[in-house]
DNA sequence: ACAAAAGTGTTTCTAATACACCCATGG
DNA sequence: CCATGGGTGTATTAGAAACACTTTTGT
């Protein structure tokens, strides 16, 4: 068979929050092109690997991360002639969202590796400021309808953490009241330990796993 | 560079209505793998093109659409080692809402085109039962905050086709007048032509135009 | 005792649902 | 005049939002 060749990668927007912060992890390029610029982690697909484990792949030698803690869907795919000066590449961009994380030792491929807060972000590399906007707004979103915050909190955690996920991603404050009431609402959304943990001051909180639930409804609103 | 190289195509999955069913475009394969049997319509994407060109070109080659019709967006993408035996292909799956289109003509590429019922698809080629399921989801959450049913209907349209819509997508029945209702109260939804259009039987009809709205907020709800 | 965080109760408002009812046309 | 589909009004109910208030801890 005759067909144009096409180089394949996947490139990560890996997510994490930091300090009550969204945080997306970026790579500063070591060669050319955009030598030197920031970039999302990511690299050529194997000939004999689906998306799905090369996404897991890049992810593990990139940053360390072992996957189960993580969620990673696939987000969109980016392929553009022109987008990298060298060949053909078409990009299938992955979304993950992860725990908070150590700082990532520079990786095998990487010449330097690090947290950036989302909103400081400055221009990246090839297309990949467009991807982030692209990831960044399937985050927002999937959190209104889907358990997938869960994924940024620790194997257990509180309602006040769960909440801390929300204000960081959305940018906005919510009532922890009315919070609380909605997501332990939710049936299978939340699992109790039934062991509390008191931070600091305060009332002890319930301590809560991920539960069953796959999908919030009514789905929490954003506004 | 040293890349391994990858084939890269667009499948489509076109929607239309007829007859108050939805109905998914097929192609009957002429060659071998999976010979005779039905498939999406796609193709090779071309050196110079990016990848919705490449998505908008399949679809008029192979079905005649003139493209600002129908709606068109990237579905996702599916590259398992194994989806082709003869080479490693990724295919990059978008999703086209058309309003009623004429039988197609056989086109240049396959034996045979023509439009199938969604709920009497039998087994197709390659990996196309999984993105056609995919494709038949993504269309049916969309149409709950999104104006994207209009794309199904011709440029002007009454209250009762969108309600047609909706309901030949959902596989239920609505309201009419809740129905109705819900999607004049959302504002820049739909335009108000002026016009009048009696359908047989009945009070004439109220027509409408697609408006400058982007979402229904609040969505409509599928239960 | 007091501050602080967790969690509950209550009121208010908005919107979905159900359905009675009126409107405008063809036969 | 009656059947048929278009469109409005209204009561009921579920859930979101706002916020007063109680509970349980550390200092």
């Amino acid at each position: 068979m005759d067909f144009p060749p096409f180089a394949v990668t996947v490139d990560l927007v890996v997510l994490t929050i930091r300090s009550g912060r969204l945080h997306v992890l970026l790579v500063r390029r070591g060669e050319e092109p955009w030598r030197g610029v920031w970039a999302l982690p990511g690299g050529f697909v194997r000939p004999d690997e689906d998306l799905h484990d090369a996404a897991e792949r890049e992810l593990a030698e990139e940053t360390g991360v072992h996957q189960p803690a993580a969620h990673l869907e696939q987000l969109a795919s980016y392929g553009a002639p022109d987008r990298d000066p060298r060949q053909r590449v078409v990009s299938v961009a992955h979304l993950v969202l992860a725990p908070d994380l150590p700082e990532p030792d520079a990786g095998t491929d990487a010449a330097e590796a690090a947290w950036h807060p989302v909103d400081e972000v400055a221009e990246l590399a090839f297309d990949h400021t467009r991807i982030l906007a692209d990831g960044l707004e399937r985050a927002r979103a999937k959190l209104e309808y889907s358990p997938l915050a869960t994924a940024f909190c620790p194997p257990e955690f509180t309602v006040a953490e769960l909440r801390a996920v929300y204000e960081a991603v959305w940018g906005r404050t919510l009532d922890p009241r009315n919070f609380h009431r909605k997501v332990t609402s939710v049936p299978g959304l939340l699992t109790d330990t039934g062991r509390r943990r008191t931070e600091g001051r305060g009332r002890p909180a319930t301590v809560y796993r991920p539960g069953p639930a796959t999908a919030i409804v009514p789905p929490l609103v954003r506004d």
